[in-house]
DNA sequence: ATTCTTACA
DNA sequence: TGTAAGCA
């Protein structure tokens, strides 16, 4: 555990933005910005937001889902079905089903464009090299 | 000193 | 998201 500020009646560790900020090597800033999109919901104390345990692993996914280009609104989605039973689960894994499939193919169309026009530069450059080479000697 | 909200970059 | 402002 680390240097964290409280502890509830149940000993469940609590943060501070502060902490939480730094443990997940994010800004305040960030956290705040999370939360007004929905994604987290800190209870607060004297109106200062207080983190669980649950949040920060929360915020794990979040900060996951985010770095492999997830939008913040698809993870919200995800977020909300999250940690659910039965149907709920099913209704998760169609989500992640349906959004890595959409992602899959937006990546790979991406390569594709990349791939034809890396071939151009390359006729282009050979094209060059040529008319140069023949100038040359 | 720290956090919070709001607003602008 | 960073940064700044004005509070509590």
């Amino acid at each position: 555990m680390g240097s964290n500020i409280k502890t509830d009646s149940a000993s469940e560790t609590l943060y501070g933005i502060a902490e939480l900020a730094e443990a997940h090597g994010v800004s305040q800033r960030t956290i705040r910005f999370y939360e007004d999109k929905g994604l987290i919901s800190p209870r607060r104390v004297g109106g200062q937001r207080v983190y669980t345990e649950h949040d920060s692993k929360r915020l794990s996914l979040i900060l996951r889902a985010k770095s492999i280009g997830t939008k913040l609104s698809d993870i919200r989605t995800f977020l909300e079905l999250y940690g659910r039973e039965g149907e709920g689960r099913v209704r998760q894994l169609e989500f992640v089903i349906e959004k890595t499939a959409a992602e899959i193919e937006a990546l790979e169309a991406k390569k594709r464009q990349i791939d034809q026009t890396l071939a151009e530069l390359k006729l282009i450059h050979d094209g060059a090299r040529e008319r140069l080479g023949r100038r040359r000697g």
